[in-house]
DNA sequence: TATAATATAGTCTAATCTGAATATTCCATA
DNA sequence: TATGGAATATTCAGATTAGACTATATTATA
């Protein structure tokens, strides 16, 4: 559902073929990790068997062909229904990393701290990935000041545990 | 990978049978929403096949027969390589309402607002909901902090949109 | 200029996941 | 005491996903 509001989004734009798509998303929409190739022609499929999209198929050069998609009027009124249901909505987000927070009782405090430094260190990297790209056009600034602001609060929340761990074993 | 540690660490506390372990992952551990019941079902399979569990037949009266999981040793390793994983890395998370924010601008301000406000509130019920639980036995309340982090994070981040709307369409 | 690496464009299979279905028992209530 | 709903316990078919694979073109490098 959001990754069809999602790929609706972006040929909101204007036509597009699908390893364009694709690129698109990795690059523009970056912030957003749970797309891969393949599903994105999945759902491209089946965006036109439900007349949201529909394509027209070209070949530039001897390079393979590909497939132009369009959207439809209604899936620009499809588009517009997603979009006020995720706006309109929470979607509750499942963070993998507490797993492992969970269960951090079951390894010695000596190793989990060398641990956490670890993972603290790659949430600074990827603070550090998304201050890098500069600034975005209008909405899109949006959501990187968005992940910023949760990958500090990740940050706050090693440091939270590094403490209390320190304080235990002393 | 995430779906495994969780399962083979609630079996670290000993054995259980299928329809528990879904019980105590919904009630316990409440902040991860990414487990239903037919995937653990699928997972404890798996585990079972690579010798990270076995599990014993048993019928009480005349339920449905029910299958007792218990951890094996390479269970136990197993869990610690994953731990040892999953706390010295980052998972970088994908959050859905940022698809709906990068596509903003597709709708009229006031009923973005409008929009907006819903969303607001639902986070907050969800931030009242894990205040209500009240304190969890150790390590899970880290966990249930990190969760009201993000959740004060996404009421800010609404607020600022909201904000931004506002001077917009003045 | 041969060779390697990367970009283009998408397909395919196997793994995984979801939601509905099954079948019994327990409990409340009318 | 009939009846409807929740709890127990899992299975299954079909939807979705990940990751490897195909095949050519272009660019970089030695």
């Amino acid at each position: 559902m959001i990754k069809k509001l999602l790929l609706l989004g972006v040929l909101m734009n204007g036509k597009m073929h699908g390893y364009r798509l694709n690129e698109y998303v990795k690059h523009t929409m970056n912030f957003y990790k749970d797309l891969t190739k393949s599903a994105a022609y999945y759902i491209l499929d089946q965006l036109e068997k439900d007349g949201y999209v529909t394509y027209a198929t070209e070949r530039e050069g001897k390079r393979p062909e590909r497939r132009i998609y369009e959207i439809t009027t209604k899936g620009k009124n499809h588009f517009l229904e997603l979009l006020r249901e995720c706006l309109g909505n929470y979607t509750p987000t499942s963070f993998g990393d507490d797993i492992g927070a969970a269960f951090i009782g079951r390894l010695p405090a000596e190793e989990v701290r060398n641990l956490l430094v670890n993972k603290r260190r790659k949430i600074q990297d990827q603070i550090e990935m998304y201050k890098g790209v500069g600034d975005h056009e209008g909405n899109l600034q949006y959501v990187i000041n968005h992940n910023i602001a949760h990958l500090k609060a990740d940050i706050s929340w090693v440091d939270e545990i590094l403490k209390n761990i320190g304080e235990e074993n002393q």
